[in-house]
DNA sequence: TGTACATCAGTGAACGCGCGTTCACTGATGTAC
DNA sequence: TGTACATCAGTGAACGCGCGTTCACTGATGTAC
């Protein structure tokens, strides 16, 4: 069957940075297998050497990639209103249901933000970045420092982290209801 | 050597709490092994099953030990200012830097949280009596609902995480900068 | 354009290692008489 | 109070297992002539 075109690999490279971050996202770092991402992307195990030299660096290029994923879109928002109103739906998704429930789509801080404080690895440098990035996106179009965006980051973390400890729709929400108002609040009264 | 009176035993099992909720709060639960926290509790992991009948049943109660010693001494001021005077201590010290860069006897939820919420074992339920108990302690003396206590909450949990991603004393001072005029702000707006 | 050959993406067995848990054993503690 | 014996806290070897990583191998791809 090998070897495949140096385009086929690049799909395959895709597919395993797809698939990590997704599980990490879901299941945390230590507790995915190098295994289960290959696995998860159609292939065995042996082949992830070609790709990564490490799993400490598949959790920076997961890590990164997921961060792209979540923010490019909202980021690409021009300037202005729209600006104001794509930061407005990202908050307010950010507080819903939806992604309380599924980690494995949502914030990579959230997810796995405390696990790589402690683990030291090449993808500190990449969850800071996200910090930048996503302060700097909650701060977009204001006069100011980042101060503002960094508290309200914070507070959306903090909420989401809370809400996924509720193990009942009913507390979740509550829960998500603090935030909102929360988030609200820092906003106008900043 | 063996067999260790009653009264040891007991001293024994104190000792391997302590241990466990220092370790997991430090190096997180997965990360942590039985034999890690027995050595640290200056004895040999194979004796670990007569005081707890899993790894989970160990995670269940440190967490409870570590929620406790944090939370009792703030929960003992009496109502009145001496109560509001514990918060606003209790805050400060939340917010500082030494509770950015010792974990190992700081806040459960900010250390484990995450980790716990993915897991669903037997702390789960510890998890959400620590929300309640934080919560209520940071409204306490306050009229309506705990809203105001788990906003405050959650931005003191986000805080926290992120300012353990910052390598760089001044970046940490900067976000914990940025959740103390957040909290501030919700205690007097709410 | 055709051919000979080096490259290397992906496979699956194997490596050394640490994990949670079990177990036979020890000897001081606790208890029954 | 003294003695005989059951209990059981703690030890350290061992268990089965999954981890990250390595490696010999395969055969299609890419390249040099």
């Amino acid at each position: 069957m090998p070897r495949m075109s140096a385009q086929e690999k690049q799909k395959s490279h895709e597919r395993i940075l797809k698939a990590a971050s997704r599980l990490f996202r879901e299941r945390g770092i230590e507790t995915t297998s190098v295994a289960d991402v290959m696995k998860a992307a159609g292939l065995t195990h042996g082949g992830f050497y070609r790709h990564f030299a490490s799993k400490d660096a598949l959790v920076a290029a997961a890590f990164r990639h997921a961060v792209d994923e979540v923010l490019s879109v909202v980021e690409a928002a021009p300037a202005g209103p729209e600006q104001a109103a794509a930061r407005d739906h990202y908050v307010t998704r950010y507080l819903s249901a939806e992604h309380v429930e599924d980690r494995s789509e949502g914030c990579p801080l959230a997810a796995m933000g405390a696990e790589i404080a402690r683990l030291d690895g090449a993808a500190d440098a990449e969850a800071l970045y996200a910090v930048e990035r996503m302060a700097r996106l909650l701060t977009a179009g204001e006069r100011g420092a980042t101060d503002k965006g960094v508290a309200t980051m914070a507070l959306l973390l903090g909420t989401i982290t809370l809400a996924r400890l509720a193990k009942s729709r009913e507390l979740s929400d509550t829960i998500l209801d603090a935030g909102k108002r929360g988030t609200a609040l820092l906003d106008q009264r900043w």
